[in-house]
DNA sequence: TCTGGGGTCCTAGGACCC
DNA sequence: TCTGGGGTCCTAGGACCC
C-alpha cells in the first residue's frame, strides 16, 4: 500500500510556527512579487479568501478581517520541509526506497511492510510523530496506488473533524465509494483540458472514468498516460515509487519584474542575475549545460484579460562546449537578450533556462584546459560556498547590477527564523 | 497600478539515413 | 511511365503537477 503525506496549508503553518499569536487566526502567504495568494489557513478560507487569487482582488476581505499577510519566505519553508521529510525517513528506518519526496510539502511512502489491519493506527503514528517533531500538521491518504492515495488524502482534508486528517482505502468497497464521491476534475492527473473533455463526454465522476476501457483512454487521454490513470483508479499500481535525488534535466530561473522595464541594460542585469542563480543550481548537481535559452515577455495592453498569454519571445544558443561557468553562461544569455530586445517596448518578465545538461566531468580540473580556466572553476566553487553559507547573494558578478530597480517586490516577508543566526527567535 | 515559479512526461511530425 | 518502407533522432508543443 502507498501513502501520501501532505502538510496542511504548508506555508501558512510555517509562518505560524514562530508566531503563536496567530495560531488560530486567519493567515495568507503571497507568491513572489506579492502577486497571488498561494497558501491560506483554514480560517482565511472560511472567510472567503480564494486560492491562487491575485492579492489586490481579495484585499477587501483581508483588510476587513485583519488577516495576517506574508510574502513568501522560501528559506524558512525549505528548511521546515527538510525537517518533515527527515522525520518520515527516520520512521522508515532511512530506507530511501520507502520515501519519495514529491514536492516541498508532500511525500509518498511505501507501506508494504505494514500489515493491512495496522495501517489506520500506523497512519496516526506518522501524523503524531511529524507534529511532535516539527510542529507541522499533516493529512494522510492510504490506498493501493498513488492516484487512489491522493484521492483518499483529498477526502481526508475535506472533512478534517470526521477523518482526523486520515483516510485509508483498504477494501474494494471503500475504494468504490471514494471514487463515486470524487469528481473527475479533482483527480490527480486530470487538469483543466481533460476535465472539459471528460465532462463533455458525460463522464463526471472518478468512478465513471475508472470504468472506461483502456483503449479509449489511450486514444483520448494522452496515450499511455491515460491508460496508467485508469489502471491506477482500479487499484492496479502503474505509477511506481521514484528514486530520490535524480538530477534535473532542465534548470530554469524566471521572474516577473517589480515594475515594467524598457531599458536593455536592466534586462541584461536581470538575465545575468537569473543565470547566476541557475548556474548555482547547475553546479550543485555537478552538471554542465549545453544549451542556454532566454525569454522575455512584453507588457501588452490586453494583459488584464489574458495575462498569461503575453507576447513571449524566446531564443536559445547551443554552446560550443557544455559549461558550468557563470561568466560563460552570462555571455551567451546577454547575447540572446540583444537579439530579442526591441527598443521602445516595455517588458514585465524574463527568464533563463539551462538544458542539454551533462555531467560536469571537468569539475576536478581539466588537464587540457588552459590554466586560467581551472582557476575560474576554483573561483566558482568559492563563490558558491560563500553564498551558501551566508544564505544570501553576498558575492555576485558585476553584470548582475547593483541597484536592481527591476527586482520583485517582497514587502511582507517574515524573518528567516530557522536559517539565519541574526533572525533566530530570542528567548528572554 | 496590482495576476508566481519551476519542473516532468508524452506525442506528433519533420529530417535524415539506408 | 514508374517513386517503398522502416528506423532513429530531434524539436515543438500540449498536458500535467505543486
Amino acid at each position: 500500500m502507498k501513502a501520501i503525506v501532505d502538510c496542511n496549508n504548508f506555508y501558512c503553518s510555517c509562518e505560524r510556527l514562530f508566531r503563536p499569536d496567530l495560531w488560530s487566526k486567519p493567515v495568507v502567504v503571497l507568491s513572489n512579487n506579492d502577486g497571488c495568494i498561494i497558501s491560506r489557513s483554514d480560517e482565511a478560507r472560511k472567510l472567503g479568501v480564494g486560492m491562487a487569487i491575485p492579492y489586490f482582488q481579495t484585499r477587501h476581505i483581508i483588510d476587513k478581517h485583519d488577516i495576517a499577510v506574508f510574502s513568501s519566505n522560501y528559506h524558512l519553508y525549505g528548511d521546515m520541509s527538510w525537517r518533515v521529510m527527515e522525520t518520515l525517513r527516520t520512521l522508515m528506518g532511512h530506507d530511501a526506497s520507502r520515501v519519495e519526496v514529491y514536492s516541498v510539502d508532500e511525500a509518498f511512502m511505501d507501506l508494504d511492510h505494514i500489515p493491512l489491519e495496522d495501517l489506520p493506527a500506523y497512519a496516526r503514528h506518522i501524523k503524531y510523530t511529524v507534529e511532535q517533531w516539527t510542529g507541522i500538521s499533516v493529512s494522510i491518504g492510504i490506498a493501493p496506488t498513488k492516484t487512489l492515495a491522493k484521492l483518499a488524502n483529498r477526502l481526508a482534508k475535506k472533512n478534517k473533524q470526521l477523518s482526523g486528517c486520515i483516510k485509508v482505502l483498504l477494501t474494494e468497497e471503500e475504494q468504490r465509494l471514494a471514487l463515486q464521491q470524487t469528481r473527475v476534475d479533482d483527480l490527480w492527473g486530470v487538469g483543466r483540458a481533460y476535465a472539459v473533455k471528460l465532462i463533455n463526454w458525460g463522464i463526471t465522476s472518478a468512478w465513471e472514468l475508472s470504468n472506461m476501457p483502456e483503449e479509449w483512454a489511450h486514444t483520448n487521454m494522452g496515450g499511455v498516460t491515460g491508460v496508467r490513470l485508469i489502471r491506477e483508479l482500479r487499484g492496479l499500481p502503474s505509477i511506481e515509487m521514484e528514486e530520490e535525488l535524480v538530477d534535473k534535466k532542465m534548470i530554469a530561473t524566471t521572474r516577473m519584474f517589480g515594475r515594467p522595464v524598457s531599458e536593455i541594460r536592466e534586462i541584461k542585469e536581470a538575465v545575468a542575475t537569473y543565470i547566476s542563480r541557475a548556474a548555482e543550481k547547475l553546479r550543485r548537481q555537478h552538471s554542465a549545460a549545453g544549451t542556454v535559452s532566454v525569454f522575455i515577455v512584453s507588457k501588452e495592453q490586453d494583459h488584464l484579460t489574458d495575462f498569461k498569454r503575453g507576447a513571449t519571445i524566446s531564443n536559445h544558443t547551443t554552446l560550443p562546449r557544455a559549461t558550468s561557468l557563470t561568466h560563460e553562461l552570462i555571455k551567451a544569455a546577454t547575447g540572446l537578450v540583444e537579439v530579442l530586445y526591441e527598443h521602445g517596448k516595455e517588458y514585465k518578465k524574463a527568464g533563463v533556462m539551462l538544458s542539454s545538461l551533462v555531467p560536469d566531468d571537468s569539475i576536478q580540473g581539466n588537464l587540457f584546459a588552459p590554466h586560467a580556466e581551472n582557476e575560474r572553476r576554483g573561483l566558482m566553487h568559492a563563490i558558491d560556498n560563500i553564498n551558501f553559507s551566508m544564505r544570501d547573494d553576498s558575492v555576485k558578478f558585476g553584470s548582475s547590477g547593483m541597484n536592481k530597480n527591476w527586482k520583485m517586490r517582497q514587502e511582507l516577508r517574515s524573518s528567516r527564523y530557522s536559517t539565519r543566526w541574526e533572525d533566530l527567535r530570542k528567548v528572554q
